[in-house]
DNA sequence: CGTCTGGTTGAGATGTTTCAACTACGGTGG
DNA sequence: CCACCGTAGTTGAAACATCTCAACCAGACG
């Protein structure tokens, strides 16, 4: 038995590049859950024990302050893995979005295997660099874009990712809340609401059944995105 | 020879931990030098055939909008490291603070050496790690704080990196310009320069000679910090 | 059929920006 | 040696983008 092997989504992740026999090992230490949407998977302050894979769904990463104001700090779909730590403890929460499935590997089984397999610790660790550099994305959003160049950019970004993930890349799918959104963008859910409708008003977009943005005009929303 | 054997800030680096043979090796590779203040070490979209090492002075990484709006995602100091790339090539601009020394890997060597030495990229993952969460720290502060919570986070975060390396941590040698600390944390100079002067009126702080902020109330720093 | 949640819209409040003037300082050249 | 200039920082007043508070709407669900 070898789950992994058969893996659809394999070359996304972190496992992407394992020989038949690295990925026998893999099998052995990881569990696969399901989890509905709105779940909370760690809390920030919970002892780091694992790293998790996303295999299908939406996850949500966020940040608060003592007064509840939050900021999520990134969107994780298909592929992308989360659980990094600092002082074995997990710096953020995080909560499903999308019902979701994830591989779970616990912390100190992965640690051994990735100090025997250093192609997985090479893979994350360009993983890790690709999500800096994202990082760094969205501090410029955040810092110096007006609310319209940010969900321009928001949407640019679901789209991309969509497409690299193989799948249409418009109309794009929004699963998360107006609220998430705006935690997402430093916005509060009425800018966010009044910029859609902007959008929407001026042409660019529209809105469809089932939390679909239809993008009319990818052109604009690129040049708005970037503040041209 | 052994430069590095010698380094005084070796066990802040991503060499730190390595054995005085693999030491020898790295010393093969490097390149050291001193940049004087306000050089630009790299610009974003450059070839990324280097990674560098700070071992002295500061550094500032930043991106820029088209119509010139700039994020700086980071201060580095001692210990720090920058370079990291995706496609080949950066995506930032790096350019010196105070004047500063670098060590300089060529990528291509410094590659070969990680798979020579996996506790050199282990010491480098885990450094990304923390640089990933000090970005999601960053990304709260610009999407969620206000300007007297910015300034007194940066503060705080510049006394707790002066102590974190031995130094005093109060006074806080504050090194950057008001635009730099601005678009640090995506303000405007003004905004930054109106925010000292209500935290000095206040008595939280005082302006000293040499670029230096006196702390005089740590505590009410710490809670406006979080905004408590 | 009422209730609840998420989303939209409106009007006024507000924190930060913008634009502008002014000061302090350090270097430079006459 | 000092007048001059340029840069960095500070302060003020007005403008503005976004937020806050509030009402309203639509669909989901019991």
């Amino acid at each position: 038995m070898n789950p992994c092997g058969a893996c659809p989504v394999r070359s996304l992740t972190v496992c992407a590049a394992l020989d038949p026999e690295e990925l026998r090992r893999l099998a052995d230490i990881l569990q696969t859950s399901r989890v509905e949407a709105g779940q909370t998977l760690f809390s920030e302050g919970d002892a780091a024990d694992a790293l998790y894979n996303v295999t299908a769904g939406t996850v949500k990463l966020y940040k608060l302050l003592p007064d509840g104001r939050r900021q999520i700090t990134g969107f994780l779909v298909t592929g992308d893995f989360l659980g990094l730590a600092v002082n074995d403890s997990y710096a953020y929460t995080a909560e499903t979005v999308t019902a979701a499935t994830l591989c779970r590997f616990p912390r100190k089984k992965i640690d051994a295997l990735m100090d025997e397999f250093p192609k997985m610790q090479r893979r994350l660790f360009s993983m890790a660099s690709n999500e800096l550099a994202a990082a760094q994305d969205q501090m410029l959003l955040l810092g110096r874009k007006t609310a319209k160049e940010k969900i321009c950019s928001f949407l640019l970004m679901l789209s991309q990712r969509a497409a690299r993930r193989g799948h249409k890349e418009n109309p794009v799918y929004v699963p998360m809340s107006r609220a998430d959104i705006a935690d997402y963008l430093g916005l509060t859910t009425e800018t966010v609401s009044r910029t859609f409708t902007q959008l929407k008003t001026a042409g660019t977009i529209s809105l469809q059944e089932g939390n679909k943005v239809l993008i009319s005009d990818m052109d604009a929303i690129y040049d708005m995105a970037e503040g041209c």
